[in-house]
DNA sequence: GTCTATAGCTCGATAGAC
DNA sequence: GTCTATCGAGCTATAGAC
């Protein structure tokens, strides 16, 4: 019985999967830098160092590059903060859920840059029909973060009169445009990680 | 002696001033749905009613027309947020001033939402050069908030240990992203703008 | 001011050698 | 697995008629 696996070169030897690694990192880097229609399969080829055609042996087309470059980005961050905050004692309180869930997701988005920064920037260039494939790992994403915070809200810790969905949508605004400005040189995650958690969760009065 | 105009178009009647908006109007549209690449001029062109080659009358180039959109978009939405400050008391509270100029940047990002959501998405994606001539505006407008925040914190309503470059990424974040996610069916934007102040100043936690 | 026609280029994708 | 060669389509920009 043949594997499951649907995507090229999952099932082709270590060497392939290193090449197709590479070649994903290197689609990352440049969608990143240039968009995804400005990206040119040759531009991607020289950078994994071969030649455009042979990226056909790897992928279908570039639409399928740029699905499953999208589809990693997207699960690995979900994975990230579903893990972190169920890494907790289940009766934690909810600061500290909440603070891992942000420090996950800001280690996971700058951690893995150009994956992640590359998905925000292009996930509204790339073709319907991709987008539509990657919808429903965002949407249970989205939906995870909405359950979080209605946690807080039940449990008497989140003001009551604020309105649930603008929360969110402020707070994954604030820790998601970290791609835009974040610089690795600037130090590590871990600390800018926990003042976000602070800034977000106390506001910036004193 | 001629006017110092040296953007085509500015001075060659009402009729082409018309036109040239419909071009503007209608590449902000197209440039936020589908990036700057994808977009091509005959798209642009079918949009405003005319084809591809006419263009040429009312912009030198697809880089002049992508530079002459971000700049409107970019001073904009700077000129509305100092307009409402500066319409304050001097000695207003800096938590009116702060509230002031989010309400002006939200209304002006959402009351606009083709060029300012173009702009974000695409402004990573155009010419170096072009980038490069838009670069001054969003510099003085980051030093303005720079300023706003940094008399917060001298007249102490600003945590003293906050991170003034943090809370301005933050801040900044949280309400640019609501190009991504505000509909105008959802309302006003009033009172959303209102909301995303008070939860910025106070933060989620009750 | 807008048009038709087209030059000159680049792109995604395929064929077939090795 | 990667290569060279190439096809067909679409792009920006220009020329010149009206």
């Amino acid at each position: 019985m043949s594997s499951p696996a649907t995507i090229l070169g999952t099932d082709r030897g270590p060497k392939a999967a290193a090449t197709r690694q590479r070649i994903l990192d290197s689609a990352a880097r440049l969608f990143r830098a240039h968009g995804y229609a400005a990206t040119s399969l040759a531009d991607i080829a020289q950078a994994a160092g071969m030649r455009a055609a042979s990226l056909y042996y790897h992928f279908d087309s570039k639409e399928a590059l740029v699905r499953e470059m999208l589809r990693i980005s997207a699960e690995r961050t979900f994975a990230a903060a579903r893990r972190a905050v169920e890494a907790l004692p289940a009766d934690a309180a909810f600061e500290d859920r909440l603070t891992a869930a942000i420090a996950a997701h800001l280690e996971e988005l700058l951690g893995h840059a150009d994956y992640t920064s590359a998905d925000l920037r292009i996930v509204n260039q790339v073709p319907e029909s991709v987008r539509r494939e990657v919808f429903p790992i965002r949407r249970d994403y989205a939906a995870w973060w909405r359950e979080l915070l209605e946690q807080g809200r039940r449990q008497g810790a989140v003001r009551p009169d604020a309105d649930p969905r603008l929360v969110r949508m402020l707070l994954l605004g604030a820790i998601n445009w970290a791609s835009e400005w974040y610089k690795p040189e600037r130090g590590p995650v871990a600390p800018i990680a926990r003042e976000c958690a602070r800034l977000v969760l106390r506001g910036i009065l004193r």
